[in-house]
DNA sequence: ATGGTAGCGTAGCTA
């Protein structure tokens, strides 16, 4: 079984790119972030023909939007709501060995990692603790469970390319860490990704469009994941980073795939 | 300290 997480930044501009992944790459789940289009607009049918029949999608115009796209069976489509909005951050639903699968899009936070003058900031942090309590509440660490997406930290001094250079930088601050990591232990989750990559290695998924060369340059940042409840621990194979994926022309995502593949 | 690019939708917000 293979999952795959891409923030794909409008589906609709590159649904091309995604159907090049789902056939070069052939994930059994691929779950997309930063969709940017109302449902009716989602094109379904184009990842249909391609196996994909099973689809759990939620969308609103120009930001945002999440997706699952499947080949396997899902049940119990669901829709979880945070911080009083209904901004289409975070959706879930069960494979059919009952293994739920949540696909969550953090917001970015803004520019100042400061929850008074900035209240982009602090929506991010207070989703991070809604779903730790949330996780917490629920207190079942014992069922399968993978998250994946783009959760918009870098927890890890060798998930950025300058740890102290982005001490002070939304994505990679202490606070937020701080919220990821109890986010982490709210339910046992375990970092597929990191589970295969020492912790020394640099480790990237996400390269600022705003960045001239970002292949020179190389300033990246590990923003998206595949966390997996303890139950799945032994049976991970191996993770890709699809690297390449950034370079994908003419107008690539900033983010690239995140792939995990388990022992069936 | 600043600005750089991209998508949506056609101004300005968000990233």
């Amino acid at each position: 079984m293979r999952i795959a997480t891409w923030n794909i930044n409008s589906v609709r501009l590159r649904q091309d790119m995604v159907k090049r992944f789902m056939q070069e790459y052939q994930p059994d789940v691929l779950c997309l972030q930063e969709t940017k289009t109302p449902d009716e607009f989602f094109p379904r049918n184009a990842f249909a023909e391609l196996g994909y029949t099973h689809q759990h999608i939620h969308g609103m115009k120009s930001y945002n939007g999440v997706a699952i796209l499947s080949r396997l069976p899902l049940s119990n489509c669901s829709i979880a709501r945070w911080a009083g909005k209904d901004d289409c951050r975070h959706i879930h639903a069960t494979l059919p060995d009952d293994t739920e699968v949540h696909c969550m899009y953090v917001p970015a936070g803004g520019d100042i990692p400061d929850i008074e003058q900035n209240e982009k900031f602090a929506h991010k942090l207070q989703l991070l603790d809604e779903t730790s309590n949330w996780w917490k509440g629920q207190s079942a660490h014992h069922t399968r469970k993978i998250l994946v997406g783009d959760l918009n930290i870098a927890p890890l001094e060798h998930d950025v390319w300058s740890h102290k250079q982005l001490l002070d930088v939304v994505s990679h601050t202490p606070i937020e860490v701080e919220k990821l990591l109890n986010l982490q232990q709210s339910n046992g989750w375990h970092d597929a990704v990191r589970h295969f990559v020492p912790h020394d290695q640099k480790l990237y998924s996400w390269w600022s469009y705003r960045a001239g060369d970002w292949e020179a340059s190389n300033r990246g940042r590990r923003l998206d994941h595949i966390w997996v409840t303890a139950p799945l621990v032994p049976s991970l194979k191996s993770t890709r980073i699809l690297r390449e994926a950034r370079g994908w022309g003419p107008k690539p995502s900033d983010h690239v795939p995140v792939m995990v593949d388990f022992h069936s």
